[in-house]
RNA sequence: GGGCGGCUAGCUCAGCUGGUUAGAGCACUUGCUUUACACGCAAGGGGUCACAGGUUCGAGUCCUGUGCCGCCCA
């Protein structure tokens, strides 16, 4: 749509090759990047770090769409607006992604070595993140990309290097030998949020352990009997009248022959199973704190891959999962094995592999939550951070209240390392800002650092201050730090959100961010999760390519409440790129009659004289206030389904339906100005929302206009529009709503008596109150509803008595002859069911208008309006009578 | 076990702080090459807002309970 005659403008939007030279076009110009301007507050935005070893999904494209909308309505709002982008190493999935690769060829990592294999994964990252790149771009974000950053970069690699230290010199970070979750797969760590709980249909075995007294047994309940082997207690509830007695007393642990203590410990649930709980501190979290309470030994049966070790005895080598059979058939011969129950229960999967993790005991490093999470929490308790949608501030809270310590090691070897040194000569552990060289307690020279590299989460946790310069006081820091919004998946509210907060007032001393706004989760048509295993993915490449850009975006987040799940499938997709071609066409046709009539004068604040003008005006501006507001609660969803509703409804089929009366006839003033006003308008307040047809029309459409105000060189960076409330016009709304009516009720006789639309109907109208409205609409009524002659009468006595339909607007009585079509009967009753809705609205209003507690309580404006209701039906319903009376007559 | 969300037209969903006759897209019926658009135009049909109580002059909207579905945490 560059050139200048709108012949060639085609007739169908093509989107594909106006999105590519749009998005170089923004790029070349500069606009992402923001001027930092101390006499204006920034927007800004730190994009929540894209996992550099994916791909970007549906999920990414919504958020990306919401934050870009976000930052697109601040940026056209004046303020220096700042996105910035970014992507996180992902320790874990990457390290695993690579791996595979690996396993194709046959090759280990440890077959590699730490150097060649972390120049496998930089290779790896480096095409994942061009492929991320592009993705990106063709979403049209209007993120900073001269500020992108990578977690591994210099910049966040000292803020978490600074980080760490400053947590252990606090006392926050530790190292300790505690019970962990391990995968066995990925053979590291992981922190409890890296473990899927999922619910399965398990066993529950009763095992039978006898007394060391040899009088008889004590049954366990247990539903990983492989673990036995390290037991070194059973315990029950000292209340239990079952049991008290046997507190202190010993059972034989099966198979191995132990004899280990039966203890009493409250925390016992007398309701699960036998009530007796064999306990394995070494391998599951509650029996690791009971055993610290009751001062039991630790056994570990596990190897770190999973197979069973020396402290497993006959069973060792085995795996975790061929020893349990082993164990329960073992067990059944010797005659211990009472029964096995179906039991559903939950069990932990590694996240990013989906190994059963088990928890087991082991030396790592831990952050002490605490005194991180209590002013964490106090933030989003007092409102200094919001969280939205509001209800997930209790999720947030509830989360946070029962933090346990964070396990920060990880046994891999991409990301983060940990600073942290050993002298191998004294075992003194050295962590300081800058690589140590020298013991300091011994002056060795021979240290060796960590083996272990941090949580990515680590990294992500200091984001939006790590991605501005922290520790540094830079400019960037000081100008954009805290920032504004923190947009992201709900389903991320721990991972990033929560420890961005602590992490964020750890550091900096305030928070990262004022606002939290979470978005639901896009899922397929059946409503599904989408996931590649079940291959119902939909790539947003393929949906750009298919229905562009603008239709992916307003698909993704048009008429979606915030927080909310939204599925997503073709014909939203069609829908959504309709909405694209419809707008093209409208502004096909407006410039292409600018260019007959070139009265376009006052364009940019036209006056409005005529009905219509002021009518649409009135709509606008009503549109634009509405629109704000939506913004301002981000309520993004809305906001795009009213501008689609007033651009589709009022402004396409009635405005420019009636406005082309008036061009053909040229009968009054012109709409021209008013036509083109409203349409750059409307692309102003769209563009955030569809950013590459609104700039293609808007650049092409200003260029054909009069430089009557000083206009910007792109939409992106024109003002959003404003309303001006002196154009609210209810007199005008109310008039032309009355015009449609009468037009609708014409267009719905001719549609029920199926007469061909070239024909021409005979109207006579009685106005009543309406007189001057539908008299100056005559030529619109006339050309609308295709009537001629239009009649206006003064006495509604000349209406024809039978041969015609017959239809009550607004006080205005209708007459349409249709001599030998219309059936008197069918007339009638059409009529009396209308006049019947009259008399039980009026009934109904009736009875709230005489009742002493609605008129005392309801607000006088409520009052009033039931009255001017009222009148309006009493008024209708005498009209209905007296058509009935003539019908009859 | 604790918490959160959903239940509104055939389907997918809006409906913010309670106030006319509850809306949209898609689907459906009928009719249209009306010189921007068939990715379109016009006219229609379709809802006891899950259920039961309660608060209120007034409830899809607020409160309590029940049912079904989903999610998070343990």
């Amino acid at each position: 749509m560059t050139s200048q005659g709108t012949s060639d403008i085609p007739s169908a939007y093509d989107p594909a090759p106006v999105e590519q030279r749009l998005y170089q076009r923004w790029i070349d110009a500069g606009y992402f990047t923001p001027k930092i301007d101390p006499s204006k507050k920034p927007f800004v935005v730190i994009q929540p770090p894209v996992n550099v070893t994916g791909e970007l999904h549906l999920g990414h494209a919504q958020r990306a769409t919401v934050e870009d909308a976000l930052t697109r309505w601040h940026r056209m709002r004046g303020e220096p607006t700042l996105w910035l982008p970014g992507l996180d190493h992902a320790g874990i999935a990457t390290q695993v992604v690579v791996e595979r690769e690996l396993a194709k060829e046959g090759l280990t990592r440890h077959d590699l070595g730490r150097e060649k294999f972390l120049e496998r994964v930089w290779d790896w990252v480096g095409r994942s993140r061009g492929r991320i790149g592009e993705q990106h771009r063709r979403l049209g974000v209007s993120c900073d990309w001269s500020r992108e950053t990578f977690t591994l970069d210099l910049g966040p690699s000292r803020a978490v290097r600074h980080t760490f230290v400053n947590l252990y010199k606090k006392g926050l970070i530790y190292r300790g030998e505690r019970i962990i979750n391990w995968c066995p797969r990925c053979s590291t760590a992981l922190s409890d949020l890296e473990v899927e709980h999922q619910e399965t249909t398990g066993s529950l075995y009763y095992i039978k352990y006898p007394l060391a007294s040899g009088d008889g047994h004590l049954t366990v309940a247990t539903t990983r009997p492989e673990t036995l082997l390290g037991d070194t207690a059973v315990a029950v509830n000292p209340d239990d009248p079952r049991y008290k007695a046997l507190v202190g007393s010993e059972v034989v642990l099966p198979i191995l022959g132990r004899r280990i203590p039966i203890v009493g410990d409250d925390a016992v649930e007398t309701e699960f199973g036998t009530g007796a709980l064999k306990v394995t501190p070494g391998h599951d979290p509650v029996d690791f704190e009971l055993g610290e309470r009751h001062g039991l030994p630790i056994i570990t049966v596990l190897n770190l891959d999973g197979t069973m070790n020396a402290e497993a005895g006959p069973y060792e080598g085995m795996d975790r999962f061929k020893a349990r059979e082993q164990i329960v058939a073992d067990l059944e011969a010797q005659g211990l094995l009472e029964k096995i129950e179906e039991l559903q229960h939950s069990i932990g999967h590694c996240q990013r592999c989906t190994q059963i993790v088990e928890p087991l005991v082991s030396m790592q490093w831990f952050v002490q939550i605490q005194p991180l999470a209590k002013p964490a929490l106090e933030v989003v308790r007092n409102g200094t951070v919001r969280i939205l949608p509001e209800r997930f501030s209790k999720v947030y809270e509830n989360w946070m209240e029962n933090l346990r310590d964070w396990c920060i090691s990880r046994q891999l070897w991409w990301g983060h390392r940990i600073p942290v040194w050993y002298c191998n000569t004294c075992e003194t552990e050295i962590v300081e800002t800058d690589d140590p060289t020298v013991c300091p307690s011994c002056n060795s020279t021979d240290l060796r650092q960590d083996e272990d590299m941090l949580d990515t989460w680590f990294s992500s946790g200091l984001w939006p201050h790590s991605t501005l310069g922290w520790p540094d006081e830079t400019e960037s820091l000081k100008y954009f730090y805290p920032t504004s919004v923190m947009e992201t998946g709900h389903d991320i509210l721990f991972f990033w959100v929560a420890r961005m907060i602590m992490m964020g007032i750890e550091n900096t001393g305030e928070v990262p961010f004022h606002t939290v706004f979470l978005s639901g989760l896009i899922r397929d048509v059946e409503g599904a999760k989408m996931s590649k295993t079940k291959g119902n993915v939909l790539d947003p490449l393929e949906a750009i390519n298919t229905y562009g850009c603008d239709a992916l975006r307003f698909a993704l987040t048009a008429g979606n409440a915030p927080g909310n799940d939204a599925r997503l499938g073709p014909t939203k997709l069609e829908a959504a790129r309709n909405f694209a071609n419809k707008m093209w066409n409208a502004s096909r046709y407006v410039m292409l009659v600018m260019e007959d009539s070139p009265d376009l004068a006052d364009w940019s604040n036209p006056k409005a004289e005529h009905l219509e003008d002021r009518w649409i005006n009135s709509r606008l501006n009503r549109l634009v206030a509405r629109v704000t507001r939506q913004l301002e609660e981000y309520q993004l969803g809305e906001a795009e389904q009213a501008i689609y509703e007033f651009l589709w409804d009022e402004y396409c089929d009635w405005y420019i339906e009636a406005a082309k009366v008036r061009l053909r006839q040229g009968i009054g003033p012109s709409p021209m100005p008013m036509l083109v006003h409203v349409l750059e308008t409307t692309l102003r307040l769209l563009h955030p929302f569809m950013p590459f047809v609104t700039e293609e029309i808007w650049t092409n459409l200003v260029s054909r206009l009069p430089k009557e105000i000083d206009l910007a060189e792109s939409i992106m960076i024109s003002p959003y529009p404003e309303s001006d409330a002196s154009a609210l016009d209810d007199e005008a709304e109310d008039s032309i709503g009355s015009v449609r009516e009468t037009i609708r009720l014409i267009r719905n006789a001719r549609a029920e008596f199926h007469i061909t639309p070239n024909v021409n109907l005979e109207l006579l109208i009685v106005p009543g109150a309406l007189a001057s409205v539908l008299e100056m609409e005559t030529h619109l009524i006339k050309a609308l509803a295709k009537v001629e002659p239009l009649r206006l009468l003064n006495d509604r006595s000349e209406l024809p008595t039978s041969g015609a339909v017959s239809a009550v607007v607004n006080g205005a009585v209708m007459a349409i002859p249709m001599e030998g079509l219309v059936d008197l009967a069918a007339e009638r009753k059409r009529l009396s069911s209308e006049l019947e809705e009259s008399s039980e609205a009026i009934q109904k209003l009736n009875v709230r208008l005489q009742d002493p507690q609605f008129m005392g309580k309801a607000p006088e404006e409520v009052v009033e309006r039931e009255r001017e209701r009222l009148r309006n039906y009493e008024e209708r319903k005498a009209r209905l009578e007296e058509l009935l009376t003539q019908l009859s007559g």
